[in-house]
RNA sequence: GCGCCCAUAGCUCAGCUGGAUAGAGCAACGGUUUUCUAAACCGUAGGUCUUAGGUUCGAAUCCUAAUGGGCGUACCA
């Protein structure tokens, strides 16, 4: 039992001696002590006047007494207002350090018996990824990774968008500009070679809008009749009837994709159980939409139509299935979720997209529930704002984009400027210094993304670069291969040092409480299923850690018993930055 | 029009289920290295927490409205 837990029980204990009243334990607020006060641990009294029916200052210094003779690690105790600041023991403090935090498993939850599946990236085949879809992989890997270490069992999947329309664009595009260049003859990786079609089809499209409109056609009109866009459409239904010709196009050209992005996935450090795609899953759902159908909780429309009335719920009549018995995006995300479902059996299952999709997923899981689903209270959309650039949101037609394997290269090359500069790479083999480079980089860029809460949109600046100063990746991982210098010159192995009395300076007993807090960011961060939780916990350690580097000796400490405690102190600093850090999908060097 | 989300220092962001004088980083200014890595540390300055009401012993936090910004509201995905 955690000190806090014992405190709230003696003050219910308390309570019911002191005024013969009943408190629940959830009203018992507890908090951490504030720097310019005594004490670790601060009880929030005002709640208990209504009991004691006395003044805050009283009730505060009663309860005071009566935990200081019941509780042993509490040595002494001081009220302000209606706060009561608790000195918890040094020796209680050594104890939880030695015992807890460097204990192997510390941070490590037992496994829950739960299964969930965490779908990210899912990425659209006619372009190469961007600053957007590098947030969306980050996001997704980093809360499989703090899913997992809170006990889950975690199946990551991609649901590929490998068809439709766009893809037809940069198909067509290629057809008639192309000029047979494929990803060997020009040098150019796949994604990026497809993407600049979708581009050329994009330009010729407007050009071809503009000329109608020039002709006397309205803008709708000429939107509706641009041959190009009307040849994209006969591709489209042209893949959809199977024709050996566009099949083979489509999947040639995806094939290039394919190769593209696990180039980028393997740079980003993100992988997956497995992958979806929605070629095969596009024609799912029309069975449930039947089952709706059947269960009244769909209604049929004379055209053929089918739709769903949410309007009870606030919401809209929404449309499931087009009139020409033709699926929409609702139908196959239907029938995705039980193929997702029936596949793995999962209890839970997040979605990881964007904000601009939040009805949709509303929706969504609101039919589920209303067809009765078990699994669906289980889903869950994890909804993030868009990355925008100070011009505004970024398009991929109109090449307004921060591309994913360029920043990541623009980040790597940062990096080997700046150890460069500081010299920080003497006796590194090339090898060592191209993984630490790209370490440094791309842990810069990972933590930029990851420290802002996924719900905020996040905005960068392609002028200004990202920072390695301050609160930053870099800052982090330079922390840590402080301490493991450290710890290399004292030739440290394992845990040295021995429970015995010894008086705490400040920021020893500040690190050490804030190193016990660990275990609940963790739980809190998958309970809010929020990365930044954890980014910005973890800087605050390091912090914590720098300041006690600068003010106390640790090789050179006074007497040999405080030298070894320093030692395990900085051990378990550097092991729980370093696991802090995986669970953001961030690397640390030993040296830097 | 209707719905959802956001608004905290010049800039980028924290602020747990309401609790003490609202915190970091960057930028600015000043200081710290014969001592374990200065990608660091210390200090100064910077705020009517968008506004107005309400609930409460107590509100940046909860409720209502307004303002500003974003997104959605397709037989697109």
């Amino acid at each position: 039992m955690t000190i806090e837990n014992n405190i709230v029980r003696h003050i219910q204990k308390a309570v019911s001696a002191l005024y013969q009243s009943e408190i629940e334990l959830d009203s018992i607020v507890i908090q951490e002590t504030r720097k310019e006060f005594e004490g670790q641990i601060t009880v929030v009294t005002f709640p208990f006047t209504r009991f004691s029916k006395k003044l805050p200052e009283q009730t505060g210094a009663e309860i005071g007494d009566y935990l200081l003779k019941f509780i042993p690690e509490i040595n002494a105790y001081n009220v302000v207002k209606g706060f009561l600041n608790l000195s918890v023991s040094d020796g209680y403090w050594i104890n939880q350090l030695l015992n807890t935090v460097l204990s192997p498993d510390f941070g490590h939850f037992p496994k829950n018996g739960k299964k969930v599946m965490v779908e990210y990236s899912s990425p659209n085949t006619n372009k190469p990824l961007h600053l957007g879809h590098v947030r969306n992989n980050l996001l997704g890997y980093s809360v499989a990774k703090i899913l997992s270490a809170n006990g889950f069992d975690v199946v990551k999947v991609n649901l590929v968008n490998d068809r439709g329309i766009h893809i037809c664009k940069s198909m067509l595009a290629w057809k008639l500009f192309g000029k047979g260049e494929t990803p060997e003859s020009s040098g150019l990786k796949g994604d990026h070679l497809v993407g600049k079609y979708y581009v050329i089809f994009d330009q010729e499209y407007k050009k071809q809008i503009a000329e109608l409109v020039h002709k006397g056609e309205t803008e709708e009109n000429a939107k509706k009749n641009a041959p190009i866009i009307k040849q994209a459409q006969e591709m489209l239904l042209k893949w959809e009837s199977g024709d050996a010709e566009v099949m083979g196009l489509w999947s040639m050209m995806n094939t290039w994709v394919y190769a593209g992005f696990e180039q980028t996935y393997d740079q980003l450090g993100v992988d997956f159980a497995k992958y979806y795609y929605e070629s095969d899953t596009y024609l799912l759902g029309k069975d449930i939409i039947e089952e709706g159908l059947q269960k009244g909780v769909f209604f049929k429309k004379e055209d053929g139509s089918v739709w769903i009335d949410l309007t009870s719920d606030g919401l809209d009549q929404k449309l499931v299935l087009r009139a020409d018995g033709t699926s929409v995006y609702m139908t196959q995300d239907l029938g995705t979720a039980q193929l997702k479902y029936d596949d793995f059996n999962v209890d839970q299952s997040i979605y990881v997209v964007g904000n601009e999709q939040d009805y949709h997923f509303k929706v969504l899981f609101l039919i589920l529930q209303k067809l009765g689903k078990s699994w669906a209270k289980g889903l869950y959309h994890l909804s993030y704002g868009m990355v925008d650039l100070p011009s505004g949101k970024m398009k991929s037609r109109e090449g307004t984009v921060v591309d994913a394997d360029e920043l990541m290269a623009d980040m790597i090359h940062t990096a080997k400027e700046r150890t460069e500069e500081l010299g920080k790479v003497d006796g590194f083999s090339e090898a060592e210094k191209a993984d630490l480079y790209k370490m440094i980089g791309l842990g810069a860029l990972k933590f930029f993304l990851l420290k802002v809460e996924p719900k905020k949109r996040l905005l960068f600046d392609p002028n200004e670069s990202i920072d390695f100063q301050g609160h930053t990746g870099p800052f982090i991982q330079y922390t840590h291969a402080r301490i493991r210098s450290v710890l290399a010159k004292a030739e440290y192995k394992e845990r040295i040092s021995r429970e015995y009395l010894m008086n705490l300076t400040t920021v020893e007993r500040e690190l050490i409480l804030n190193l016990c807090k660990y275990p609940a960011i963790i739980s809190m961060a998958a309970k809010e299923y929020s990365p930044a939780q954890i980014a910005n916990y973890v800087f605050e350690l390091a912090k914590l850690f720098n300041k006690f580097y600068h003010e106390e000796s640790i090789l050179k400490a006074e007497d040999l018993a405080v030298r070894n405690f320093r030692l395990d102190l900085s051990s378990a600093t550097a092991s729980t930055i370093k696991n802090g850090m995986d669970l953001l999908g961030i690397g640390v060097p030993d040296r830097m």
